[in-house]
This record gives structure tokens, C-alpha cells and sequence, in this order.
DNA sequence: GTCTATAACTCGATAGAC
DNA sequence: GTCTATCGAGTTATAGAC
């Protein structure tokens, strides 16, 4: 009689919490590579190397994954942001600074970006996660107003706007200018369109409203 | 013995194509309501009030019905914000009147709206479906070139930059200010961020390069 | 040409062995 | 506490009755 020694791999006890991390992080490879449809609970499973049954050990049910995934990724893209941001003089030039981090990003990781928008638009459709995505753009848009506040305070910049406004709308914009290298691809047109985009609202955004 | 007569209702011989648009029809309702996710071959069937079986009759396999259905919505966007289109004296009322044509119907039937762009997820993600990105893309941006075209001649306003140029920085706005108002609802930041894009782009794009 | 019945498969979730 | 085996409901697609 074959034991069970026998038939798998031994695997380790690991704490839960580190058990769920593994699997997130399973979760987010799928979820970049093969879209957000595809990263079923078996398939993170295999991913991770752990058995179908421990996702549901460690999450309950699978919406309590993606609740705890859109988090995690949320909070690791908003981190990448601050990382990438470089200092400017004027504020034309933490507007491009910031979108051509948020675009540079976009670039490096396409499926990144597409599996974060999936995320959203899956929260969207599900009551139980339906606070997710009001709170993910919050975040980004908290976040990019603290940057732009840390950079008044630092270069003595007055800032004639709201750092929220200036903050959303640079949400805006990152937002457009991505669908739209999804779209495309077309790095030139791309340069074109942030170089037109750019321009315009720092001059608009320096004056008094 | 019970005859089909008893059991179901007589359904009529409908050509193809009438067949075809029903079941077209019954999907946008489907992934409006509830979502790309939701709308399973039997959930449109249903809606369409014809049995399972005529899905694959008509259209073979699903991914032939959402290639379908994808063009067709594109059609009808295009055709719906040419209707809600109107005159302006100046290149920031087209800007705005586009803009805001764009977002009216964002902020009428979100679902639709929401609908198309999970339509583009699932296409970008499905090999046979991964050349309608672009294809609706490249709709949007001809279409809203050519009512600039359109203005430009019927207004006597020379433009500073190419159509295309205007046109896609358009694209990149509405997209952009749609994301906003899914995330946030919230009227009040929306007509000021779109106020801060209009103006500071008409001024920009106004310049010669 | 249209529809029913079912095949063949995958899903999330769980009971119970270890 | 961890894993296997399985359940029941869902899916797309099709073979064959009418």
C-alpha cells in the first residue's frame, strides 16, 4: 500500500499568513499572464505548488482573494509610483515626471496593467466587492496629492491649484494616456499625445482658478 | 404522448440574420445588466426567448458571437455620439461639446459603458478576438477626426494641428474623465477637471506646433 | 432548418481522511 | 492543521430527433 510519502512531495507547515502570501503572489502571476478570467482557484493552486484545497483553507471563498489581492496590488502599485518619481523644478515637469513613470510602467508591464483593470471592473460587478474600487482611486489620487505637496513644500513652489485637483487630474490623464498605448502601441503618437497634454494643463493648472 | 405542440410554445422560421440580431441584441442586454462575465450562451438564449442550441446554429461558437456583438456596439457608439454632436464657434466648444457627449452617455447607461470596456479586456486577452482593440480604436479616433474635419470646413476655423492629433487627445480625455466618473460619481469633480482639460488643451492645441 | 438531449469538461466549495 | 477525493452546479459544444 502506497503511502502518502510515496505518491507527493512532502510539502512544509508553513504559518498561515505566509501560506497566503504564496498564494496571492500565485494568484497575480496568473492573473498578469493569462488574464483575470483564467486564474481559477485551481490554477492559482497549481501555481503555487500547494493543493486545490488550501485556497479555500487559507481564503474561505475565492472573492476573499481577489479582496485580498486587489489590495496587496494596490498598494504595491501606488509603492512603484513613489519609487519612480524623480524631482522637477516647475510644475510642468512633475506633471510629465509623474505620467512618464505611470506610462513607463504601463510599458514594462502590460499585463500588469490589464490584470489591475480587470480587477477593477470584476469588483465592479460584485456587491461583495463593490467598496474596492472607489477606495483603489482614492489611494492613487491620495497618494499622487501627497507627492505634489511634498514637492511644493521642498522647491518653494506656490501651488496656485488644490493639490487634489492637480492630483485628479493627473489621474485622469495617466488614465487616457494608458488605454490608449494599449491600444496602439504607437510609442511616437504616445510622446505626441502626453506632449500635447502636458503643455496645455500646466499652463492652465498654474493659473488662479 | 405529449407532442411538441403541448409542451413549448410554437416559435417562428425566422431567417438567419433576423436570428442573428435577436441574439445580438439579448447578449448587449445580458452584459449590460450583469456583466461579460454573466453572459453564458444559455443566459442569452434565455434572454432572447429562443432555446440553447440556436446560439451555435447561428453563430458557431461564442467567440464568433462576441466578434459580432463587439462591432456592432462599436457602430452603434459611434453612430449615438454623432447624433448628440452639436455646433460650436470655437475649438474649445468642440472639445467640450464632444467631452461632455461622451460623458452624458457614460453617466446615462454606465452599464453599456462598462460593458464595452470589459468587451475589450476579454478581446485583448483572446487570440481570435485580439485585432478589435485597435480596430475599435482606430473607429473612435476616424470618427471624432472626421466631425473636427467636418466643423473645421463647415466653420471657416482653420486648425492648428492635424485632425488625427486633436482627435486622439479627445479619445485620451474621454476615456480618462469616464474612468473618473465610474470611480468617484461625483459630478462636482468631474466638471471641474474637465473644465481644467478643455481649457488648457484648446489653448495648447490652438498654437501651431 | 430548428430544437432537445446529452456529452465532455471545468468551476467553487466541502466533507472527511490523515 | 493540512490535503485528497468528490459533490453539485455550471460551462461550451454537438449528435441526432423532428
Amino acid at each position: 500500500m502506497a503511502t502518502r510519502r510515496d505518491t507527493a512531495a512532502v510539502r512544509e507547515h508553513l504559518p498561515i499568513e505566509q501560506r497566503r502570501a504564496q498564494l496571492l503572489t500565485a494568484a497575480a502571476e496568473v492573473m498578469r499572464e493569462q488574464g483575470v478570467a483564467a486564474a481559477t482557484t485551481r490554477a492559482i493552486a497549481e501555481r503555487a505548488g500547494v493543493p486545490h484545497g488550501s485556497v479555500h483553507y487559507c481564503f474561505g471563498t475565492k472573492t476573499a482573494l481577489v479582496r485580498a489581492l486587489l489590495q496587496s496590488e494596490a498598494d504595491r502599485s501606488v509603492e512603484s509610483a513613489r519609487r519612480r518619481s524623480s524631482r522637477s523644478a516647475d510644475l510642468e515637469g512633475v506633471l510629465r515626471n509623474v505620467l512618464e513613470a505611470q506610462l513607463e510602467s504601463v510599458r514594462t508591464d502590460p499585463g500588469h496593467h490589464a490584470m489591475l483593470g480587470e480587477l477593477i471592473a470584476l469588483a465592479r460587478r460584485d456587491p461583495a466587492l463593490a467598496d474596492l474600487p472607489g477606495w483603489e482611486h482614492e489611494r492613487y489620487v491620495g497618494a499622487a496629492a501627497e507627492r505634489i505637496a511634498e514637492w511644493s513644500a521642498a522647491s518653494g513652489v506656490a501651488l496656485a491649484r488644490p493639490t487634489r485637483e492637480i492630483a485628479t487630474t493627473i489621474m485622469v490623464l495617466a488614465t487616457g494616456l494608458g488605454d490608449l498605448w494599449s491600444a496602439t502601441g504607437d510609442r511616437a503618437v504616445l510622446d505626441r499625445t502626453l506632449d500635447d497634454c502636458v503643455r496645455g494643463l500646466a499652463a492652465r493648472l498654474s493659473e488662479p482658478a
